[in-house]
DNA sequence: CATGAATGAGCATTCATTCAT
DNA sequence: TATGAATGAATGCTCATTCAT
């Protein structure tokens, strides 16, 4: 019966009516500042019919992030995956400005995940809820780690704990994206963003790649 | 007059009070889930004395973030100016260890640094606190760009803008340190925090110091 | 034309289905408390199916309570109509018992009688269905007011207005029952409650039986 | 300081400003009904003030009802213990015309009670409100129980259980109230409802004090 | 200056009822 | 007839801010 068929599509339209409209409310007030109510009319629907679609205001949220991490994700396997041949600084290059471009191009989905970050959100969302995020946000650096764990394997970084030093790069990305989000602390950069964020990217690799016993300091010993 | 010097100093210790008051507040509740009743309460005072001397919730914070800032940008100094003849990277490690360990010994400080830079708050604030964080923030972040610069002077590092290179190690660092506030987040990372917050000093003077041309890679030639 | 009977007959049967997962909701959480919804559920069908059936959420109790009347008046109509043999006072204590039995059998039944008693619901009952109910729940006392008056015409009882003793005791009756609706009231009895309900029946048999004069109180004089 | 005084004075006042709003408006509509907007319109003060003298909706019911207790309390006592003097039966009668007197000259007072004899209602309010509540229901009764007692000491009325022959007479008096109560029970009643008041306490006093072996019936053998 | 009582807009969520299909 | 999606009014409670004393 095309009808049902028909119906389950309805349903998932309107449920995306809303997610849509979600998103933009929860990109321009905030979590805490956005209001069902607006939602709701952004959405042109009537305010109980949110709920029909979603138990709480912290589910359209959880739905959000994940929608956001799914879409990340997507940006940095298409970044990285698609292309086996890349040399893996390359591909690390490419992921990370795959993850910038993700910022700039959907900054509500950043702003949400950011803002779910915060801290106090979190609590009120379903243990299930929280379990996927939190399983989604691993798959994220997992992506990650093995462009690194590739490149040890293919000796071009030196051996060591991929994990660790995906971990490191990628809160590196993330701290220097963080200077977008706030306005005050973005007048405070007078260089370029972009440049920023290449540069931690190129420091890293060249971190990771150096020779140990850098940063070699002949002058050391004069000093002290 | 000596009355007069005597109301400015109780004025004065009044207002520590509440600021003390509402640093325990907003650390335990979050800004947003912090009430001014609460903050009365603890500072020992009724509610409305408390808007003799702020104008709004949001001027607590400010001047709390500005607080904050005073006590970092000390924490920085004692690490770094007391010293005159450490090396420089050591300088740095000693910067970033003051840094680490102001976010440990005063987690309610570091977590309004962090709650401002939310975005949500910052937009109700005046121009002038607005502006005088700023200028505290940016005098934080010119200590470690002066710590980077005289490396330069010296020649332990590789000459360039070293107003770049310390937002991109300040960056990074924050970005590490974020992983601490969110609970999803520091249940990503295997790894001890400390290490990572390490690692990503060392990573950041080795990226700096080691001579261009890095990362060598001997094998990229025959994956192409 | 058979098709019309049988349709007759499948309109009653889902009328009947929905009454019955009425009854179990509206006892399980209390008129107000329950939702259209969750009997909806209940009964398997729609929500909007409901309103084929019954006007408002107000008829479908209205329905039950005449349902649950229907079935008490079988109840002591059984105790009492099916054995003409039986002594007026022993008849009386079997309609007494068939009401104890009835609301320890039927306890959701007996709850939507003292809940529709309750009084804010009622007004939002049709005329018409009000008019039912009364008729109904008159027809119940009328049973009462039959075995007393039997009583009196045999002079077991003496003579007097039968309506009147019927309710004195069908009153009493329902104010021990009472007693177990709320669990503060209950925990105030330390007694049984079915020492209660028999010491209520008998009390008023020895009452309306006692010879005039009493209670006799030779002290009386004493006192005053 | 007089400020003080007069500032608990004020807030004395004003709750019970409150509560008189409350009384009224929970006897109009009905606890659930009732909405504290109204409350507040009533006692013409903003809805938030209401909260400031109340923690919730049902505080203030639990109030009431202590209130009214408290009302009926005094109003047994002033028709008892103020005469010694009294013949037990006589107290016994003053104390039912007082309970009586009470749910006519306080209707709102009476429905307040009943209503939270309701079942619902009672679970959401505070343990310690509960044992308030439960304790003055219990005192009430036990006025009852001791003019029992008085007369089964004075050899009035036979020996027996006190406290269970007066949860009798109680529980036979709020039976008959509550026909009082329901608009179409009450329509039922073609009697007057003091002649059925007054008729259950005259047939519990005639049938705890009538020699046991009543009701004697030398036509019960002729009839099985 | 200090107080704290009063304010009232604001908000998430529920649910009886309607109606297009 | 049956469905179930949509509606939107209704409600208890919070809290930043004001102001009379």
């Amino acid at each position: 019966m095309a009808t049902r068929e028909r119906r389950e599509q309805d349903r998932e339209r309107r449920r995306q009516d809303i997610l849509r409209a979600a998103r933009v409310v929860f990109a321009q007030a905030g979590f805490r500042r956005a209001t069902v109510e607006e939602i709701a009319r952004r959405a042109e629907v009537a305010k109980g019919t949110i709920y029909l679609y979603f138990d709480t205001k912290e589910a359209i949220l959880a739905d959000l992030v994940l929608e956001a991490l799914a879409e990340l994700q997507a940006q940095l396997i298409a970044a990285s995956d698609g292309r086996p041949l890349l040399h893996p600084d390359d591909k690390l290059r490419a992921m990370a400005d795959a993850y910038l471009a993700f910022t700039e191009r959907a900054p509500d989905y950043y702003r949400l995940l950011t803002a779910f970050d915060g801290g106090q959100v979190a609590a009120n969302i379903s243990a299930e809820r929280g379990e996927l995020i939190l399983a989604a946000s691993n798959r994220t650096l997992d992506l990650v780690t093995q462009a690194v764990a590739d490149g040890m394997a293919l000796g071009i970084f030196p051996m060591g704990n991929a994990h660790h030093a995906a971990t490191v790069l990628w809160a590196a990305l993330n701290g220097t994206l963080a200077l977008l989000a706030h306005p005050i602390r973005r007048a405070m950069i007078a260089t370029d963003l972009h440049d920023l964020y290449h540069a931690t990217v190129e420091l890293w690799l060249k971190g990771l790649s150096c020779p140990d016993g850098a940063p070699y300091n002949p002058a050391k010993e004069k000093l002290l």
